[in-house]
DNA sequence: GTCTATAACTAGATAGAC
DNA sequence: GTCTATCTAGTTATAGAC
C-alpha cells in the first residue's frame, strides 16, 4: 500500500496542485467497493480505509461522494462507448454498405468490455461488476449520465441490427437488445464473482471459463436469440 | 432481543385493533421500496413514512431491519419457486418420460414471475424489480437465503433443458442459464419502470407491450439462444 | 498536500407513556 | 399495539493544524 507521506516538496504544487496518484487509487478503490456493494452501500469510509488514504483526500479530491460516484462512472463508461462505437465503424466501413454479419456487430459490442484495462483481471471484473449494477441506481444525476452515455451507442447498434434481421420489427429488436444487455450483465456479474455461482446442486460442477470463451458463448446465444421467429408472427399462423 | 414478531395467527383483525393489517402494508411498501432504491438504499425510516405507519413499527413487527429484509424476499420467492416447481411437475408428467418442448419449460420458469398477485399489477411490478436486485445484494445471510431458493429450481430447469437439448454440453447449459436469468431480469426491470427506457433516440417510439406478450418475446428468444449452436464447437470444424 | 478533529446530520434500535 | 422521545453509532462534509 502507499505511503501517503510526500517526501518530495518540490513539487509543483503552485501549477499541478494534485496528486496524480491519490486521485486514482480511491477511483480505483471506489470502482471495485462501489461493484461490490452499491453506491449505497459503500461509505466514504470504506473507501478511503480500503485506499489507505486520508479520510479528507475524496472532499480534497472530488467535493462530494457524488462527484465522486460521476468520476468513477464516467472514467469506464466513456472509453467503452468509444470503443463499441468504434468498432462498429470499423465493421460498416469494410462492409461497404453492405448488410453486416451479426456476430460481428455482437462482438464490437461485447468485446470492449473485456478487452485490456490498464490494470489488468481486477480492473476488468470490477467493470463488469459495475456496469451490472449501474443501471439500478436510483441516483437521477447518475441516470442522467448513463442514458447520455447508451443513447448514441444503443442507437447505432439497434440501427446496425435491424438491418441485419430485416424479418423482425423496431419493437423486436429494441426488446432484443435489452435481453442482450441483461444476459450481458448479469453473465459477467456472475463470472466475476465465480464463487457464488454454483448455485445449482449439478453433479456436472462448471469449470470457470475464460473471458474469451463467455463472450463467445454469449455471442453464440444472443445472435440464436435475435434470429429466432418470434411467437407474435407465429401466432398468426396456427398450423404448426 | 426477544423475538418481537408477532405470531398471532388465530387473532382476529377487527376485535383489539391489532395489526395483521401494519405488517402487511410494511412488507408490501420495503418491497416497492427495495426495488426502487435497493436495500441499503432505504432506511427504515423511508419505508415507516411511506407506509403511513409509526417509526416503532418495523422494529416491533420484525425485531431488525435485517429481519424485515428477509421476510420481504421469503414471502415472494417461496410461491414463485413453489410454482415454478408445479408447472414443470406438470408437464413432466403429461410428457410421460419423453422429452419436453424447450419452449414449454421457459413459460414454466417464466410465467410464475407475472402470474397474478393478491395486489395486482403494483405487486408485480415491485416483484420483478425485487428480483432483478436480489443478485445483487450483498448481504451475507440474503444470499444464502436466495442460493437455497434458486438452487432446487435451477438444478431442476437445468437438468429439463439438458435433456430437451442433448447435443450442448453441461457447461454451455449452465452458462445459457444464466444468460436466460439475466435477460428475464433486466426485461422486467426495464418494463417495470418504463419511462427511463428510451435509451435509445429512435425514430420508431415502442409501445409498452403487455406482460404477456414481453414473456412471448422472451421465450422466443431465449429458446433461439438455448438451442444455437456453439461457436467452441463450430471452431471444431472450420468449412462453414 | 496530508491528516485530525469535529460539526451537522441521519441511521437503526429502544424505552416508556398512552 | 401505537406512538414519541431519545440513545448510540455511523454518515458526509469542513475547518484548521501540520
Amino acid at each position: 500500500m502507499t505511503e501517503p507521506g510526500n517526501p518530495n516538496p518540490s513539487k509543483p504544487a503552485a501549477t499541478c496542485g494534485c496528486s496524480p496518484e491519490t486521485r486514482a487509487i480511491i477511483l480505483d478503490t471506489a470502482e471495485r467497493l462501489f461493484g461490490e456493494n452499491g453506491v449505497e452501500g459503500t461509505s466514504v469510509r470504506d473507501i478511503t480505509r480500503a485506499a489507505g488514504v486520508n479520510l479528507g483526500a475524496i472532499n480534497y479530491h472530488f467535493g462530494t461522494k457524488d462527484a465522486l460516484v460521476m468520476a468513477v462512472f464516467v472514467r469506464r463508461l466513456e472509453p467503452l462507448s468509444q470503443e463499441r462505437m468504434r468498432l462498429l465503424d470499423g465493421l460498416e466501413q469494410k462492409a461497404c454498405g453492405q448488410p453486416l454479419a451479426l456476430e460481428d456487430v455482437l462482438r464490437a459490442f461485447f468485446d470492449p468490455i473485456i478487452q485490456s484495462e490498464e490494470n489488468g483481471e481486477l480492473a476488468r471484473t470490477s467493470l463488469a461488476r459495475l456496469i451490472s449494477r449501474c443501471f439500478q441506481e436510483p441516483n437521477p444525476e447518475l441516470k442522467a449520465l448513463l442514458k447520455r452515455h447508451f443513447e448514441h451507442v444503443c442507437t447505432r447498434f439497434d440501427n446496425a441490427i435491424l438491418r441485419t434481421v430485416p424479418e423482425l420489427t423496431p419493437a423486436e429488436v429494441f426488446w432484443r437488445i435489452n435481453f442482450l444487455i441483461g444476459a450481458l450483465n448479469h453473465a459477467l456479474d456472475m463470472w466475476a464473482r465465480f464463487e457464488w455461482i454454483p448455485i445449482m446442486g449439478l453433479d456436472h460442477k462448471p469449470e470457470r471459463p475464460s473471458r474469451e470463451a463467455l463472450i463467445d458463448q454469449l455471442i453464440a446465444f444472443t445472435a440464436g436469440g435475435i434470429r429466432a421467429r418470434s411467437l407474435w408472427n407465429a401466432k398468426q399462423e396456427p398450423t404448426s
